[in-house]
RNA sequence: UGGGGCGUCGCCAAGCGGUAAGGCAACGGACUCUGACUCCGUCAUUCGGGUGUUCGAAUCACUUCGCCCCAGCCA
């Protein structure tokens, strides 16, 4: 078969493999999961697995399947797997079949059977505790338990009773006969079926007895002939529990290939399932789907494109050294996703009125709606007399300023060179009114030549056709007198220092009134309904640049 | 100090024995009816350190240093 060039070292793997004929039995089909707990929401570092994953089943033209690994009936609901579903297609990532775990729990309990059938697992009355105890630790081996002698028949006959509800929660589990003095704790006779009497959100009561993810999960990928089974680093060292499971479950060849990749990280994300949810239920952010969140539906609701996002992922690329990406990165994704699709349209922020004192009329001037690909354009009236926002006028302009000063002039954009005449304050000192000559002859688009020259360019409103749109705020979590430096990017190394290592309050995506405008350099702001409903988003003009 | 991994520009990341891709950031400059965008230019004699092997090493070997993961009846 013709292979696609790998884009990095899981598909050289696969390649590798494929030229070797590993998978001709099955007719060179990939197979590969995505394979979510539903306990939370899906948020930015799934992404990245979504992406690799979906990623070698389009170069592949492989299959894969959506599985809700859901063998924790303590932390998982519906509410997660539909959230789930409902983040991987606005994705637009296309899977083959939604699975769930817990579909195979028959499979699974048989599968564990033939495990205690073939001398491979046992029944142990330790407790918790006492498993803890005799584990060992990393540098000694451990003890094996006193019923890991027990014969095929009482192992059996009590994990049947088990199954069957006869013993408490925690009285008793199945546990794999492997190797209680390896050097990798991980092998150390690891339990495979615990007992909770727990209703779970899809099998309700049929059983009160669960298996545990180093089994089902491995099985599972066998199970559903997953060729490649892509995960993070952390599950490295589960690797040859993983092809013990599988192996001694009887499955034939190909077998699933786990292989690792480090998890994607970004300088002051917050990326834990735990303390997002901690945030949702404590009431510091409106839900999962807040836009100061870095869930998917967060992403979404601040008016993040998709495409954005996957481009993201295909720059950070795929290895294995641990790393943390700048969000830098994924702020110019998002900008050159949205400068080159998004809809223009002004707007201001802060308003000051701007009175152009030698016009009267009305007329209709021509808006760019997107100058990127040149299409689109919508008629706006201008009545001379218009709102500019605060920040583009100064009493007091720095050196280069290039937007409107007393005397000076500017072009308010599609419209007419102004200059600024006179200031009017109001008993504050502040500005209330601008008063501006306007010149004819600079109509936007005119033929006509003119020598007058504007200092730059601003957005603005009409006063009588323009319209009042809400912006809802949104308060960083953490205040700025919280953060123990005082350079403001040192605060933020420090804050992304503190995530990184869970030793910090989360710090998450700042969204006060100039994040969109840090986040997006094109920019854009959103206009939520009282009940939080997003309605619109607006491409504004670049602000965080203007005082450097 | 048991085992498993990882160390290439400020941040990601290619490279797989033949003489250091690319992206982000940064810095010059041009252009501009968004100080954006676009454009053009600059940005690792060096690949954690050392020692070998070789005509030749980031790539092989040895050694050393640093960082991450593992002792849930979570995933």
């Amino acid at each position: 078969m013709q292979l696609p060039e790998a884009t990095n070292f899981i598909e050289q793997i696969i390649n590798e493999e494929l030229e070797a004929g590993k998978f001709e039995s099955v007719g060179n089909n990939i197979k590969v999961r995505f394979p979510p707990e539903p306990n939370g929401y899906l948020h930015i570092g799934h992404i990245k697995a979504m992406c690799i994953n979906f990623g070698v089943k389009e170069r592949y033209h492989g299959t894969l399947n959506l599985r809700m690994d859901d063998t924790n009936p303590a932390k998982e609901d519906y509410e997660y797997v539909d959230s789930i579903v409902e983040a991987v297609k606005w994705l637009g990532f296309e899977y083959d079949k939604l699975v769930f775990a817990s579909d195979y729990y028959d499979r699974l309990y048989e599968i564990a059977e033939k495990y205690i059938l073939d001398g491979n697992a046992y029944v142990c009355d330790l407790s918790a505790e006492e498993i803890t105890a005799t584990r060992g630790t990393l540098t000694e081996p451990g003890t094996p338990s006193p019923y890991r002698g027990r014969s095929i028949e009482e192992n059996l006959k009590l994990f049947r009773e088990m199954k069957a509800g006869k013993y408490p929660d925690g009285a008793r589990t199945l546990r794999a006969k492997i190797d209680m003095s390896s050097p990798n704790v991980n092998m150390r006779d690891p339990v495979i079926y615990r007992i909770a009497h727990v209703s779970h959100y899809r099998t309700k009561d049929k059983w009160c007895i669960y298996p545990m993810y180093d089994f089902a999960h491995p099985v599972s990928d066998a199970i559903e002939g997953i060729t490649h089974s892509l995960c993070s680093l952390e599950f490295e060292n589960h690797r040859p529990l993983y092809n013990w499971f599988v192996e001694k479950a009887g499955f034939k060849a190909p077998l699933p290939r786990q292989i690792e990749f480090a998890r994607l990280n970004i300088t002051n994300t917050l990326m834990s399932k735990r303390y997002l949810k901690k945030l949702v239920d404590e009431g510091f952010v409106r839900g999962w789907d807040d836009p100061r969140m870095p869930t998917i539906m967060g992403l979404k609701n601040r008016g993040v494109p998709p495409e954005a996002l996957k481009k993201f992922c295909a720059d950070v690329g795929v290895a294995k050294a641990y790393s943390v990406v700048s969000s830098a990165q994924l702020d110019s994704c998002i900008r050159d996703d949205l400068n080159e699709n998004a809809e223009r349209a002004m707007a201001v922020l802060n308003p000051i009125k701007l009175t152009v004192t030698n016009y009267s009329g009305e007329e209709e001037v021509d808006f760019e709606t997107n100058p990127v690909k040149g299409v689109g354009a919508r008629k706006i009236k201008f009545t001379g007399s218009v709102y500019i926002d605060g920040d583009d006028f100064s009493l007091d302009p720095p050196p280069k300023y290039k937007r409107l000063q007393k005397g000076g002039t500017v072009r308010l954009k599609s419209a007419y060179i102004v200059r600024c005449d006179e200031v009017k304050l109001g008993k504050d000192g502040k500005v209330e009114e601008l008063l501006c000559t306007y010149f004819p002859e600079t109509r936007s688009g005119s033929s006509e030549h003119s020598d007058i020259k504007a200092k730059g360019v601003i957005q603005w409103v009409d006063a009588k056709y323009g319209h009042d749109a809400e912006i809802r705020r949104y308060e960083p979590l953490l205040k700025d007198e919280e953060y123990p430096d005082q350079d403001y990017a040192e605060r933020l190394n420090a804050a992304s220092e503190k995530i990184l290592f869970g030793k910090a309050e989360p710090r998450l995506w700042e969204c006060d009134e100039n994040t969109p405008f840090q986040l997006i350099r094109t920019g854009y702001y959103k206009k939520f309904t009282e009940d939080g409903k997003l309605v619109l988003s607006e491409i504004v003009s670049l602000k965080d640049n203007f005082n450097k």
